[in-house]
Parts: structure tokens; C-alpha cells; sequence
DNA sequence: TTAAGTGCAAATTATTTGCAGTAAG
DNA sequence: CTTACTGCAAATAATTTGCACTTAA
């Protein structure tokens, strides 16, 4: 248990984030297994409830937010109704299945963008996120 | 006044819409100057009341939701609170200031995908949306 | 005349916040 | 100790909906 709790802290600690027992184990969920993972808060908290650890739904947006501040997760705009939280915080682009609601990684390698608009006078572009919306093919 | 008029009756009228009085208001705001233009209800409501016609919120949310059903306007989603809707429905990138939380066009012809990753099995692209989220610079 | 559209107020949904209690450094 | 974190319940904010009333066709 400890290898396992060790890395998620040190992912809390490289952002200077107090491990707390929820965070740790919201943390736990989320980059665990050292995968990638799309989240919203209410997903996010049903899975952290599956694994028996009791977070109030207003922790989960607390730390949702929390992470997102320090870098250690990436907002995703893709539904108007909900947020959606990404544990890769590169820039990359993502599959939003319109059916499930469910958000993935696109294949990054396979997206080039050869031109992109230069920003107007004063302005910086602090991001450019791509989503290629999909809907499910009858077959 | 009859020439606007009929310019946002035909608009929808080509949609199969009934050009009511609340209607044609809200497309001669949208439309009436021959410009794309991108709002929020509550940006169309301020509008459309500064033009002396009245129409209720619910309305101007309704009335969003009806042309984007039918495809006069076009459903842009870059910010998780409110929604956006463009009167330009081709698929075109965005720029999104977020100091002022406005949405405009980013020039279309100066962005080039070259490759997009494919559709996974069973699925098919349905739209890419393309936001240049952009931050103002001191100078 | 009649189905569709409108306005109001109440309902919903996702999210945030105030505050009293709890825990980490 | 003492400052940040947590949980609850109440507050917000954007949007939707039920329903009685109007209006376009």
C-alpha cells in the first residue's frame, strides 16, 4: 500500500498540496495505475466511493478545482452542462462522444495543425484545444 | 423597414420556423445587419430589449434552442457556465478572450489541420471544434 | 379554429460558499 | 498550536419546464 500511496503523494507534494486522507484518495483514483483519466465531479465521485473512501461531492469539486489551480490537472470544455477534468495536462486534442458524454485522447501524434491564426494585437494564446466531436455509427 | 424585414423572414422561413413578432426581433438582432455574430442569451436578451422589443428570457432561451435545432445557428462551447451561439453554422475556429469572456471568429482560411486522427470503429466525426483561447498582454 | 409560440414562476442541475468542526505541519 | 481542509446545508447561476394565455396559419 505504501508504494502506492507514496507516488500519489508525491504528486500532491510536487505541487506543494497537503496530502490530505480525501485528496490522497482522489488522487489515488486518478493517477493510480499511472493511466490518463477523464473525470467530472460526479464520476469522480462515485469511483472514489467504490473504493470505500467516503469524500463529500463538495470536497470533490473543492479538490477538483484545487488540482486544476496547481497544474496537476487540465479543465476540458466539451459539454455545457458539466466540467470535465483531465489528469494529462498537455495540450492535446480529444474524442468527445456525444452518445455516452464520455470525453478521450485522440491520438495526439496523428493531429497536425500546420497554421494557426496569429493572435490579434495585445493578445497571447494561452491555449488551443481541439475537440473532434463523434457520434456512434449504426452498423 | 419592410426590406429587413423580410431578409429575417426568409431567413426563417427557410428554416420552416413561424415568423412570429418575438422571432423576428430576436433574428433581426442576430442577423439583421448581414454580420455573424456570436451570443449568449443573456447578450441577446440585453440586445434585443435595447431595441425596444420585449421578449422574456425563457423565450430568447427557447428560441436559441429552436434555431439551433434547426440549424439556423450553431452551438459553441467554450466556457463551462454559459453557452454560445454563432450565426456563422460552417465549421470554423474560434478565438475566446477570457478577460472578457467574448467569443469571436479566428480567420478560417489561416488555420490548416493536416491530419486528424481517424474516427475509431464504429464512429464517425461528427464536427472539430477549434478554440484559441487568448489572453491579454500588458504593454 | 387550432396547433404552435409566449411569458411567467417554479423547478432543475451543476457548482460554489459560509461556517463550525477536524486534521496536518 | 494554528492554518488549511472538510462536510454539510444553504446559496447561486444558467437553463428548462408546466401551464394558462396568445397568435399565426
Amino acid at each position: 500500500m505504501s508504494g502506492i500511496e507514496t507516488r500519489v503523494d508525491k504528486w500532491l507534494a510536487s505541487a506543494g498540496l497537503r496530502p490530505t486522507k480525501q485528496r490522497t484518495a482522489l488522487a489515488q483514483v486518478l493517477i493510480g495505475d499511472g493511466n490518463h483519466r477523464h473525470v467530472t465531479a460526479e464520476s469522480l465521485f462515485e469511483r472514489v466511493g467504490a473504493t470505500g473512501e467516503r469524500v463529500s461531492l463538495a470536497t470533490v469539486y473543492n479538490t477538483l478545482r484545487a488540482f486544476c489551480r496547481v497544474g496537476l490537472l487540465q479543465e476540458v470544455t466539451v459539454d455545457g452542462t458539466k466540467s470535465y477534468f483531465d489528469t494529462n495536462t498537455h495540450d492535446h486534442p480529444h474524442f468527445y462522444w456525444e452518445d455516452t458524454q464520455e470525453l478521450t485522447d485522440a491520438p495526439a501524434d496523428q493531429l497536425k495543425i500546420v497554421r494557426l491564426p496569429e493572435a490579434p494585437e495585445g493578445a497571447e494564446i494561452g491555449s488551443v484545444d481541439v475537440v473532434i466531436r463523434l457520434r456512434r455509427k449504426f452498423t
